[in-house]
DNA sequence: GGTATTCTCGACCATTCGAGTCAACATTGT
DNA sequence: ACAATGTTGACTCGAATGGTCGAGAATACC
């Protein structure tokens, strides 16, 4: 698994930030309720969010969380390595760590994997992101409406 | 991380095979010694490469293993999901589980991915990884000319 | 038949990582 | 003052990783 919980976690709150966006803070409660996230879990990784300079929090009744950037702004690519640290699908092309050759002989192919990952990554937005999941509950309505 | 030693370790010995095909069974400890990894720890790589077809082993002296197709018909997706199982990058990709759609929402993004991915790897035949390895060898001889 | 060589299989082990939980504390609106 | 809210670090618990080890099985060779 490339991907742990916090990566997916962390981007499904970013994605609810970025949709109640202008709306003043948003409370962790609401958030962790609405995306299914363990509240104290979903803490740690807005505090990550909030190193990394995505969000700002304010304290105190109606306080919350906000996106301190527009969501155009926010690519997918910097949010997970905020919140996983490096998206490497192999130890050796964490840095710059290359095997000799001889020895492994694979590091090419891994290499262009990533490559490409990262470049479709980059070119995600939060606000596709948020555009995708509108679009989504457009079909669903109505589809409902069929049905009734 | 999404490949564990055990993709890396395995593939290195499977290369190993494609480069010594038809001079008959190699040893654990040549392949061990030659592709830096713990003997005890390959036997468990070559017994699943074993089960799933890849390779033929025979026990006594002058044994070893040998491939069990040829170096074109074997290729870095299916390599690889028999030694690591699943290459999926996030949980609910592994199967189909598909989550609520309003609650993540990012889900369309790592399917790509992971298609591009998986698309790639197939494409990859121990062959081509061989190949490379020689043309680098290759390379690495020119230079050394040079230097000389 | 005996022995050396090589693979085979399962049990075991240590360490790290993932996914949380919790409690104490800081800040702020009313 | 007090209640609501965010902030932080310590802690836990189970699973996965990355091995090791030893008994046993097959086989070539003398
Ligand atoms: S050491 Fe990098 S792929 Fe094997
Ligand atoms: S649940 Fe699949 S990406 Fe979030």
């Amino acid at each position: 698994m490339l991907l742990s919980t916090k990566g997916d976690y962390g981007v499904r709150a970013m994605i609810d930030l970025a949709k109640h966006e202008g709306e003043g803070p948003v409370q962790r409660a609401e958030i962790a309720r609405r995306r299914q996230i363990p509240e104290a879990y979903l803490d740690h990784l807005l505090a990550q969010l909030r190193r990394d300079g995505f969000i700002r929090s304010t304290r105190g009744p109606a306080g919350g969380h906000q996106l301190a950037k527009t969501p155009d702004e926010i690519c997918l690519l910097h949010l997970l390595e905020s919140l996983e640290g490096s998206l490497a699908p192999m130890q050796c092309l964490e840095n710059d760590d290359p095997q000799e050759e001889a020895i492994c002989g694979q590091d090419w192919v891994w290499q262009e994997i990533y490559d490409d990952m990262r470049a479709k990554l980059a070119s995600v937005s939060l606000a596709d992101l948020v555009e995708h999941e509108r679009e989504h509950e457009r079909e669903r309505a109505t589809a409902a409406r069929y049905v009734i």
